[in-house]
DNA sequence: CTTATTGCAAATACTTTGCACCAGC
DNA sequence: GCTGGTGCAAAGTATTTGCAATAAG
């Protein structure tokens, strides 16, 4: 397990230590998972990916750990139209491209796209600014999210 | 009862129909409700509110014509972070001013925002055709969300 | 040693579904 | 008259919670 919190800084540990939480392992290996994966996973998908190497880890404590996560802005939660939650790591975090979705409602496909990030970025960063300027919020996270038809369904629905 | 179906073109009916389905009470009272209001309703409120003057009109209704508003695209489901879902009408189909939202984590506030709705409706119109093109995509509805913590949450905080 | 963390089982609550009846067209 | 729409009660299910046991610092 040569993986250990992160790309220097405070690293994972850090955050949860910050925080006046404990590290523990359950927390380092959900974060291991969270980490290691190209995908939108569920509480579920993690508690399973967790459970093949920790089988003491409960479901519970993965919903738990999210909760943290995502309240530290360290993972994003995602409403993909399915009714389970999808957790992914905060692009800061991940090594994973920056990215955002486009969700189908008819088959549920969720596509991650990365064009013009840039012009999103920009305009997530004037945006921030002149909100958290005005009122006084503190934003942690931000999401912008496409949802329609995807090609396929597009096409049967004729 | 002045009100009868949006803005000219098609209107509410007409995108029933079009669709296939039938206008019923339920449909034409719901859709009322959700024209008069500011606020983001969940589907109980939208139950209340029509209950007072259509007792016979039950939850499921609420929830099932919902459904139908969201998949046809006239109406975006929201999730705040608590548990129920909120309802809105799209844009197009709304008197209200076109705006997103800021989320508080900590006391569930949501503030609705106009500023540099110009400069997103660009970056929207860019990157839909620019989607629809690449991935054979039709996008019905984009949202914008940003989350953190409100003033007084943020001043509490420390 | 003190307090946060965890697993389990049970509870919660929003949302969905089965089915018989009713309304739109 | 057909077919889709609806209400009610019942079911479904992701997520949360109470509590006693455990691990972190």
């Amino acid at each position: 397990m040569p993986w250990r919190g992160g790309k220097g800084g405070p690293g994972w540990e850090g955050h949860f230590r910050g925080c006046g939480y404990r590290w523990t392992v359950s927390r380092e290996v959900i974060i291991e998972v969270l980490s290691s994966t190209r995908h939108h996973m569920s509480a579920e998908d993690i508690y399973h990916a967790v459970h093949k190497d920790y089988p003491a880890i409960g479901l519970t404590t993965v919903y738990r750990t999210l909760d943290l996560l995502v309240d530290m802005g360290l993972v994003l939660k995602f409403d993909f139209g399915d009714k389970r939650a999808r957790y992914e790591l905060a692009e800061e975090f991940s090594t994973k491209e920056h990215h955002h979705h486009l969700v189908c409602n008819r088959c549920g496909r969720v596509i991650d796209y990365t064009e013009f990030i840039d012009d999103e970025v920009e305009l997530f960063k004037k945006t921030e600014k002149g909100l958290s300027k005005k009122y006084g919020f503190q934003i942690k996270s931000r999401m912008i999210q496409f949802s329609g038809l995807c090609g396929n369904c597009n096409r049967e629905q004729k």
